[in-house]
DNA sequence: CTACGGATGCCCT
DNA sequence: GGGCATCCGTAGA
């Protein structure tokens, strides 16, 4: 539609496309957008823009491309299943708009948006890269340089390290990479409004995003929640982006039968 | 391409 | 002490 701008890496083989978000000011999202609810927030989102501004000025941007529903007390998948609020889950009680960042596994984020509804939130889980690409595959390299080791446990050789290259698809395509990519992590993000914080923000999305390019799916990683819960259709991803981190073929031929074959 | 195991630290019971 | 809204490398088809 508009035109492209191509962007390069010091990777040869490293170069994507990026439309004229690149150069548009975009109008920030404000608070009355994420006082709706879960659902509606979570389909709301894909196709919006994620921006960060870092420490030192730089800023990274993406289009938001696959959210995950965590709906409250009702959800047993939810940390806020059964009203339960703790220290760590207290920002999915607080206003629409609140950023909710945990660790996982012992050494990851996720990051999540509270919506209208108690205990209700949208988790981040893809993004597609449109600008900073740099200096995301810096963060996501000095991750492991900071491990010093692979995740088989060995340790790894400082020009191996150097020598990893990521695909643009390959940065943002998972809620820990994605936070990873932006660095966000709970000193920096944790219990912010994103309609008024100057270090992360969302923008208006440019994209038509419709019931007919958004699949509906079931949430990852929950299976120990039990079957009803995680059988819900509570995961949106954007139709055919290549950043989505796991494509439900079944969901996507009962959309749309003809273009699948 | 999919399947699987290990890393790792903190929260919560 | 159990478990976790994940990721990655390896093995095998």
């Amino acid at each position: 539609m508009n035109e492209e701008l191509i962007f390069k890496n010091s990777n040869d083989d490293f170069e994507t496309t990026c439309s004229s978000i690149y150069f548009t000011k975009l109008k920030r999202l404000t608070e009355d957008y994420f006082n709706v609810s879960c659902i509606d927030l979570a389909k709301n989102l894909l196709g919006t823009i994620l921006v960060r501004q870092l420490s030192d000025g730089t800023i990274l941007k993406g289009k938001i491309v696959e959210t995950e529903c965590y709906l409250g007390s009702e959800d047993k998948a939810s940390q806020s299943y059964n009203g339960k609020k703790t220290p760590r889950n207290e920002p999915m009680f607080m206003k629409p708009g609140t950023l909710y960042v945990y660790m996982t596994y012992g050494m990851y984020y996720c990051i999540n948006i509270s919506s209208q509804g108690e205990g209700a939130a949208v988790l981040l889980r893809s993004v597609e890269p449109l600008v900073g690409l740099d200096k995301m595959i810096e963060n996501r390299c000095q991750y492991h340089v900071k491990r010093k080791r692979n995740f088989a446990g060995e340790k790894i050789p400082q020009s191996r390290i150097s020598r990893r290259k990521f695909k643009p698809h390959e940065l943002c395509n998972g809620p820990s990479k994605l936070c990873i990519s932006f660095d966000i992590n709970i000193e920096n993000c944790n219990k912010k409004n994103v309609s008024d914080f100057s270090d992360l923000w969302l923008e208006e999305r440019m994209d038509q995003i419709n019931e007919s390019n958004i699949i509906s799916s079931t949430r990852i990683g929950i299976e120990s929640a039990g079957t009803e819960w995680a059988s819900k259709l509570l995961r949106f991803y954007i139709y055919e982006n290549k950043n989505v981190s796991i494509k439900d073929r079944e969901r996507e031929l009962l959309r749309n039968p003809i273009r699948n074959k």
